[in-house]
DNA sequence: TTTAATTATACTCATTTTTAGCATAAGGGT
DNA sequence: ACCCTTATGCTAAAAATGAGTATAATTAAA
């Protein structure tokens, strides 16, 4: 009934770990070097920030949660509190191991907020503000300058490299959705289709690393010309991180902007109380765009998803401001509590 | 680096396969029997109904999608088209064979739609309208009276056999939020937490079955008391399926009614071409619930999402109808296309 | 061949939500 | 006192939504 083929199989379990500190989302990671095995016994490659990750103990772990918690206790000395399972990663060769050890590796990684950057400075774990790896998508300060000069120029050479007038006109849809060029908006919540965009052209460093290791990705389905020559890895087009571990921190990314919208998640961000620019902070740090700051105000107290705690904050530098905490019973007045951002009105 | 523990794992795909005919929605289950390796070698249990599901070949599949299309290709002899990842289930022991195996079984469930019921009759593959399966999410007809009748009730009991005030607030709340009682509204979305509750209280058939397996699923954290005893599985509460296979069901169906809020999946449910009825009773259908037909016409057509054909359909009973087709290009306009629902203004 | 029933589609209108501002309040520092 | 800062209140226009009413184009029945 189930096949028992002769290549093991191994589930690994990877925590993206985000705490907002300082006005920034931070994730948590880890130094990984890609060829741990390295046959010739050299020193490996210069080691890459990687998404904490475990293994799941099939004897050990009830259920694929509590290993990841179990882990993250272990090594990190931080107790997770709000998780998500973000999804299942199992492309053959995604991990170089595998060409070595002759197993498979699926990776399930979960998206996890905890409430302060209170590391315990365990091993090498590091915070890093997640922009580092994406600085396209980061809209609060410069207007993203690397998307006008660099992104969209070699966007558009990769559209026109395409010989075929239809899968081209697919190609200009794609890019121009992704990255909200030509008249669209831009969707915060496409920060997947954004980096597989930039694999797919080459501009990301992952795509040429992927590619001396044999490790072949790709999503269009009809192989009209093979992938661009690596074009450029500058430090604008963000940090690389090891394995897959940019998609998978672009899969959180997209799946927290998307989930502030609709269930009041910011909150396992922020302390139990909390000034309205706090939040509206926080908010517009993770969504990557600014939001009106009177009407953010309007709709959280309008919406019933906060409540006045009756003290208020000082240091402020102007006029104190009321702390506010979450308000519980806003669950059980709308189906979908979540926070206001331009344009969430879907 | 990796553990290679003694129990090896084993990857299941599972395929929610969706389509609608007679306006209704259909899903393609298959027959299973719970013991297949009864060691008795007595007769196996009467047969359930169960997602078709087909292991992931580590050595063959380079994806865990392209695995999921290679065996439902297999086996059925469709072509699936709009396919998307659902969660990855891994808790021990949910599934049965496992306590004779010695391995553990995780799930990647898939949802795909597909145009029509285009069944080329292979096997025990058959369609059901997934309401049978659960009667309560069901809104068009009868005011569900099966919520007011028989689930509220036990609902009400469960919570009142909770001695302590706390945990039992914590009850109340969970019920009225998923079952839309006392002042919530009903939120379709919500088909996953309608079923585990009434999972834990015992109401759903699978609670006992598992329990005599000696699975335990519990959500509740803090273990203040032990699930109920099996109450009633009438057939009011739905038809069983084998394993967890419910859950997965209910995943599926929450995932879709959220779904076609943002994105223009509901057109892989229907013809190239359709009438503005036959997408409403679609979109009804999946969502369970009526929508006001002059405003579901406006917010499409207003919002782009269709654009006339030219032709129309004669066949409709009174004045005949135009002929839409999905128009592609509002993938362009607007960050998240999807068709109206009452609320769906999040 | 009217008449009734059925479905499609156009249009209205009050209400609510959203957007984009302006204006004022309440602190600190010089 | 004056200026800086941030907080918070308020408003007017635009857009979206909810709930109808009215009319059009068919088929089936009387």
């Amino acid at each position: 009934m189930t096949s028992h083929g002769a290549i093991p199989l191994v589930i690994e379990l990877n925590g993206v770990i985000v705490a907002v500190t300082d006005e920034r989302p931070r994730i948590l990671v880890v130094q990984h070097s890609d060829h741990p095995g390295n046959p010739t016994g050299q020193e490996s490659d210069s080691p890459l920030d990687a998404l904490p990750f475990g293994p799941l103990d099939p004897a050990a772990d009830r259920t694929l949660e509590l290993g990841l918690r179990r882990w993250v206790q272990e090594r990190t000395g931080i107790e997770l509190g709000y998780v998500e399972q973000l999804y299942t990663f199992g492309d053959r060769n995604r991990d170089p191991r595998e060409l070595e050890g002759g197993h498979r590796v699926i990776s399930v990684p979960y998206l996890a907020l905890v409430k302060e950057k209170q590391l315990s400075a365990m091993g090498t774990a590091r915070w890093h503000n997640w922009y580092e790896f994406f600085p396209w998508e980061d809209w609060l300060l410069r207007r993203s300058s690397v998307i006008g000069e660099e992104i969209a120029p070699a966007l558009d050479r990769w559209v026109r490299s395409d010989p075929n007038p239809e899968s081209r006109a697919r190609r200009r849809e794609r890019a121009e959705i992704a990255f909200g060029l030509g008249g669209t908006t831009w969707d915060e919540e496409r920060v997947l289709d954004r980096y597989e965009l930039l694999y797919e052209t080459g501009l990301v460093a992952e795509q040429g690393r992927d590619r001396e290791l044999g490790i072949e990705y790709k999503k269009e389905s009809s192989g009209s010309s093979r992938q661009l020559p690596t074009q450029s890895c500058g430090a604008s087009l963000g940090r690389p991180m090891a394995l897959d571990h940019r998609r998978i921190l672009a899969t959180a990314m997209g799946r927290l902007r998307g989930k502030i919208k609709y269930r009041p998640v910011v909150f396992e961000l922020l302390p139990r109380s909390f000034t309205l620019l706090q939040l509206q902070r926080v908010v517009e740090t993770l969504a990557g765009v600014h939001v009106h700051k009177q009407n953010f105000r309007r709709f959280v107290e309008r919406g019933g998803l906060v409540e006045d705690t009756g003290q208020s904050e000082a240091k402020t530098g102007g006029r104190p401001a009321k702390l506010f905490c979450f308000r519980r019973e806003v669950l059980r007045e709308r189906p979908a509590p979540g926070v206001g951002l331009p344009g969430a009105g879907r």
